[in-house]
RNA sequence: CGAGAUGUAGCGCAGUUUGGUAGCGCGCUUCGUUCGGGACGAAGAGGCCGCAGGUUCGAUUCCUGUCAUCUCGACCA
């Protein structure tokens, strides 16, 4: 039995994090891979976890008076090239159209790896007056960079995101957008993912190619790696002036507005896996998960077992994503099989139930199970599901705290990591490129973000000894 | 993109050293017995051994190339 077991059984997290990630993209049916490297196919099962993130955050974006559109999937290489640093930033990774089999020498295409440009293009043709300000534009689609190590999820060669852009008349009012898109995924993350986040600035040699400052959500993963979780850029007037974008201002005179973009993608998935998941498989947010509860008949060849689990699936319908298996396979097999696909609640409903009017609910995060009236189960239920969302967090802050570190030297960030493993390193940081570059040299670790929250820990910077200018989280990442 | 490893049935693997057209476990199909933590028995089905060249009478096995996957670096959401 236990040697049975072993070989259904994914590898263990903490033996190696890894592994364990790919099996469970591979066992929860997340994805398959196709015959072009970089390249997903993202199974229902996934997709279904994409369109429950994309029906929330498409709500906020919506509820803060942004419009989608549609812009096309190509451009034109004059185009992309328009701001200098901008294309500088993309070029090695951008994929470029042959016209049937030829190569194209003049104005040729490219796959869009981001769409600033064919938005900046946009703007310049409809926006004229200070009346047509602001646009607070987004879209979801997918975009393709064409990365030489690829991961699932976490870096493929095209990938679906959400990709916001706006104008602005104003400076301010386009740091407003900034700062509150930033908020938007901060809030995102943390009550519907459950997952902590830090929010800060990225140093200037990590920030967004074309953008005065780059905003960003940072989390940590249970094995101690940083992501980069969604980002928020403010681009000053630049990309107008690249683009010729201008309008008239109530002193008739012609102006450049103020620009935005921000972003996150289905590397988010990414992030629920690692921040969630343990040896049984995947955990998923109640939130977002394609099935919030199961119903697993016991015993379901027995009288008036399956009546029952369907008259509750029935009921519960009506307030959650509920699914009832009544597949031939065992119970037990099903308890294994919906642990891995990482279904929040579990409700087993069998005979000995039915005769004492209960369920039993098991909740994934932690394994508890208890038994629960039918009567008012509904509420019991969505009363499981937020609590689960909390033990979630919590578990995942934890993690995050048991793992931040505060160092005060560069010999203090190697001797902290060698001892504790990889996590959030804290430190001061004079601002100098030289000594980012130097620390990441010496310690493997890179800057993250300067917090916007979070009170200096020295005086001097962590490597140069330099009077410090900023906070800086530090961290290896994915 | 540099270093390394791996591609054999849906999944996990053996076989390759010493060349002779493929095997195991799980899964799958059918029937029966089961069902409160990945049940059991019987009978079946399933493979251009990643792909393309080469050597050879003959290649899953040897050689070359290529594609994909994984790991570690450099780069990046």
């Amino acid at each position: 039995m236990a040697e049975k077991k072993k070989v259904e059984a994914i590898t263990s997290r903490d033996e190696d994090f890894a592994k364990w990630y790919t099996d469970i993209v591979k066992k929860a049916e997340l994805i398959e891979y196709t015959s072009v490297k970089g390249c997903m196919v993202i199974r229902p099962y996934g997709y279904a976890i994409w369109e429950n993130i994309q029906r929330i955050l498409d709500g906020m974006f919506k509820a803060t008076g942004h419009e989608n559109v549609c812009m096309p999937m190509f451009i034109p290489e004059s185009l992309l090239q328009k701001e200098k640093d901008h294309v500088e930033g993309f070029a090695p990774e951008v994929a470029w159209v042959t016209m049937g089999g030829k190569e194209v020498l003049e104005d040729r295409l490219c796959v869009r790896p981001t769409s600033e440009t064919l938005f900046c293009e946009h703007y310049a043709n409809i926006i004229h007056s200070y009346r047509d300000l602001p646009k607070l534009y987004n879209q979801w689609v997918s975009v393709v960079r064409w990365e030489k190590t690829t991961r699932p999820f976490l870096r493929s060669r095209e990938f679906l995101w959400q990709e916001g852009h706006t104008i602005h008349a104003t400076e301010a009012e386009a740091i407003r957008e900034t700062e509150q898109m930033l908020d938007i995924y901060a809030d995102f993350c943390e009550k519907y993912l459950a997952m902590p986040v830090v929010k800060g600035k990225k140093t200037e040699s990590d920030k967004f190619a074309g953008a005065v400052s780059t905003y960003c959500i940072e989390a940590l993963m249970h094995d101690g790696k940083a992501l980069q979780a969604g980002t928020s850029h403010f681009f000053g007037d630049g990309f107008a002036k690249a683009f010729d974008i201008t309008y008239t201002d109530r002193e008739n005179k012609k102006v450049n507005p103020f620009q935005t973009s921000w972003g996150v993608t289905t590397r988010l998935i990414g992030a629920i896996i690692m921040t969630h998941g343990d040896d049984n498989g995947l955990v998923l947010p109640p939130a977002v998960a394609p099935v919030q509860a199961v119903i697993i008949p016991v015993a379901q060849h027995k009288e008036g077992v399956l009546e029952a689990c369907e008259a509750l699936r029935e009921k519960l319908s009506k307030r959650i994503r509920v699914k009832l298996d009544d597949s031939d396979n065992s119970a037990g097999w099903k308890f294994a099989e919906y642990e891995m696909k990482g279904v929040p609640l579990r409700i087993e409903l069998g005979p000995r139930d039915i005769e004492n009017g209960q369920c039993v609910v098991c909740l994934r995060v932690n394994g508890e199970k208890i038994s629960l009236p039918l009567k008012g189960i509904e509420d019991a239920v969505e009363q499981k599901l937020s609590e689960a969302n909390e033990l979630m967090f919590a578990k995942a802050l934890e993690n995050r705290e048991k793992k931040t570190y505060t160092c005060h030297s560069t010999d203090e960030i190697i001797k902290c990591l060698e001892e504790n493993g990889d996590g959030f390193v804290k430190a001061m940081w004079c601002g100098d490129e030289a000594c980012e570059d130097a620390v990441k040299e010496k310690t493997g670790v890179c800057s993250r973000c300067i917090p916007f929250e979070g009170e200096a820990v020295d005086t001097k910077c962590v490597c140069c000894g330099k009077e410090a200018k900023h906070l800086l989280y530090w961290g290896k990442a994915y």
